[in-house]
DNA sequence: ACGAGGCTTTCACATCCGTTTTACCGGTGG
DNA sequence: CCACCGGTAAAACGGATGTGAAAGCCTCGT
């Protein structure tokens, strides 16, 4: 796990994650999440823009190694993206790098160059 | 494959890598490659300017001598190609030297005659 | 101590994406 | 003309990731 600065805020859009309550706002509105997402969300936004790996976001929020076969990772990573679609349909805020990880940004679904099918 | 030495960056052009988080930015954004496309760009780049064999990119990036008839290299380097150039179309970062190898350097793209994919 | 509900993990299946391979093209030099 | 080389598109294949749901745990209130 990671230990929390104090004062620390990290904004991206209207997201707004405050590691020392615990509290994440969606546009000012509380985000209701467990331990694990919020732990999963935690890790991807402090080290934006940087590509997370499965097997970093494993020893961060559960503080062991990934096992092989072990998808707990993607399910959270799921779930987070679930809950904060539909608090902020308009923005994506955890992306994909296939072999490589996940990032955290907030960015519009399916624009620009570096997002679109053609391009990957 | 190759080692990441920590804390390096990579710049060209509008273009800047960074081995450590396999992130590539362009202008500042987030490139979306795959894991050979992103090998091929940083065994060019580390190696800038010199001239890079088909050979020495097989062994790099696949880990295996080149087999005959292997167009894996080609069809690579035309998808790195390709999401450059979308990304930052007024640079070619990758050239060829025929029977030689690869380039990678940041250069305007074709002015005057010749107007091939080639450059000598 | 018990049960309920939420949280976590695991599993199965679907889908997407990346990699490899094949084919065809144009250009170049013998 | 022929042989070779590189560019490019696309088929074929396999592995990685997305997703819903069951199964297992833990916590809390009673």
């Amino acid at each position: 796990m990671e230990a929390a600065r104090s004062d620390e805020v990290i904004r991206a859009g209207e997201l707004e994650i405050r590691p020392d309550d615990a509290l994440v706002l969606a546009a000012g509105r509380p985000l209701n999440l467990s331990v694990r997402e919020y732990g999963v969300l935690v890790a991807l936004a402090r080290r934006a823009p940087r590509i997370v790996s499965r097997e970093q976001l494993s020893s961060i929020v559960w503080d062991h190694p990934l096992r092989a076969g072990d998808r707990s990772v993607d399910v959270y990573v799921h779930k987070v993206r679930s809950k904060l679609e539909r608090a902020l349909p308009d923005v994506r805020f955890i992306h994909t790098h296939v072999g490589f990880g996940y990032r955290f940004a907030a960015e519009p679904p399916l624009h620009g160059f570096h997002t679109d099918a053609t391009t990957r």
